[in-house]
DNA sequence: TATGAATGAGGCTTCATTCAT
DNA sequence: CATGAATGAAGCCTCATTCAT
């Protein structure tokens, strides 16, 4: 059983991934209510009792997918503002932004499940799972308020400004297609300089 | 509550009426698989059977509401519009970010509904709803560019731009509290300068 | 909707009246556990669907069953035991020995239901019911302990009397056959004997 | 299949015994069909599968604890009668009393699922597992009526008798507690006098 | 002998909808 | 126009059991 460990790498294959996967192809089309497990048990060549060998219930599945994306984005953002400068703001919004809609890109259906079916966890996890978001969220505050503070950027509202350059860049997921006219790198150059505009650089 | 515009006469309280507001209440809050007919019937004090005197099924109710909600504020897009000279991009600009931000905070739980259960709508319903929700868009995005072409916004990227202040504007349902910091209008002055500075004016 | 109040009358065929003796019929049989919903719709002539019109649960039709069954024996006991003198404690004990048995004959797969299926009763519920259950045998423990204080019965331990009595009562319902060789009034005052022999008459 | 047999002494420790002993204690909370295959593996500490190294069925296990339970209840009611003279009716009906309640304060619960569980038995082991019971009720039953016949006795129902002594002997299973005000032999002597007064002694 | 994983059957319940009243 | 009752389909989940390891 050596593939049991979901280690997150590419080449996984553990029952846990393999269903998650199922499940976010399905969910992010009909939606966690719009899904039933028989969909998601089909999408992994598996009976429906079987999925309970490996989670307790749907919403669980949820749960590990939600968890586990906003986690993700989390400690890639961290990441990528570690290694900017804390004098350089615009190279820090630059650096989350491109963190954010990359990551967006790459995981389209699995973002698009993160931001709409909020709603469908339950609590407790919902209100803990909700204060991540926040917590994401709080991140692009920061940076264009520290932006604002050391003069570089000149938005009057910088909460509203994170806000909405968050808001911008999670919504590629939504539209981009892979077969569309411009490269993912070239989108997010593009949505680093609408930030920037945002933000009144 | 001027916006009851069933018959587009004030002080409408037609069953049709009431029982698109109960759906827009529950659906809003549990999506539209995550609401069943019953949920709806409660809502608006009537028995499940009942509703059906007035819908012939409950995707015939997410129609009337999402159908509705569209043209709404097409309608109301082209009238700003019209109310500001074609030499104006600026100007129209505002109009037009004004009436999508008051949209989206006169009627928040309806607006979001429209934007997070266009996967619920069943052919061929769908397709024409979603042309309806591009034209929309495109509106937005000719703003931009006709901006472009007459040297006020500088931006190198008008569709872009145009889908990101659409975007972030459609969000204010998201976030928006009434007894937040901010009124209705302060946020539409500040989502006006966002997307000016987005379009790079 | 004439037959719609349930008034315990016989005639009566509401639908609850008609569920409940389905119920009894298979839960008497294979216990509440062994019994489907299926299994009682069945016998009902109703859907399964339908049995939810009528009461929210499986669980519900047991605590109807249960309720039903203890109030009605434990108000036909206090009704037999004011119809008798308090200083004619033989005649007391035969009275309520006589409602039980008659009782358990006439109700033999209610009454066994009753006693086998505490256990599949769920809290609250099941807290309440068994204090009922227990009111019922103090009724025969105050009857016996009464006899002796008057010097009618000798048992030295009026208590264990009680519940032996009760006990050997309630297991006529588990073996008595119409086609017996028995009248159920030949059984009644067999057991009426039994009683006032165990109380020590 | 050596070690299978549960003799009651101290230090059988076989598989076959543990699993029976986890049975019994879940089975007599929520009866054969409340209590699943799980349920019992998880109180006997082992996987559900590792059960069928064992048994062969869920069924088979039932009918293990019944059989066991009236073989040896049978056993000792014979050996008991074998040690009192035949012409002391008094006696015998005591010695079968005795056997008879300390082995249900004994095992209590495997004792109650026996009572309990008969129509959990599927054919053909069911009728014959009946016919036993029947013996064993048929044995007090003539005890009864050897009494009548030697004049030592003076019901006039010695079968009723024999059955109702049976019942009440029985049912110390379901009340007794071991923290109780009476020690098991108090209660034994109790329900020996209780027995020979049904008895007309 | 032990068990994680698999599964068809079936458990209880809810669903959207219909229809007689 | 309103609704209690009915229902086939489907929902999520558990069941007893099997099997490869």
């Amino acid at each position: 059983m050596l593939a049991a460990r979901d280690t997150g790498v590419a080449g996984d294959v553990s029952a846990e991934t393999l269903i998650i996967k199922a499940a976010v192809a399905v969910m992010s089309e009909h939606g966690y209510h719009g899904t039933s497990v028989r969909d998601i048990a089909d999408r992994a060549d598996l009976s429906p009792a079987s999925l309970y060998n490996h989670f307790a219930s749907k919403q669980q599945i949820l749960v590990a997918i939600m968890e586990r994306g906003i986690d993700e984005l989390l400690r890639r953002t961290r990441e990528a503002l570690d290694a900017v400068p804390e004098d350089d703001p615009a190279g820090r919004l630059r650096a989350i932004v491109e963190v954010h809609v990359l990551y967006h890109l790459e995981d389209q259906r699995g973002t698009q499940l993160g931001t709409s079916e909020l709603r469908a966890l339950e609590e407790p996890v919902r209100e803990a799972h909700i204060a991540k978001r926040l917590r994401h969220q709080r991140i692009f505050e920061s940076v264009v308020e520290d932006g604002v503070a050391r003069g570089v950027f000149g938005t009057p509202y910088p909460a509203d400004a994170g806000r909405a350059i968050v808001t911008m860049c999670t919504a590629v997921a939504t539209w981009y297609r892979a077969d569309g006219p411009l490269t993912r790198e070239e989108i997010c150059t593009r949505y680093q300089e609408l930030a920037l505009a945002a933000a009144g650089a």
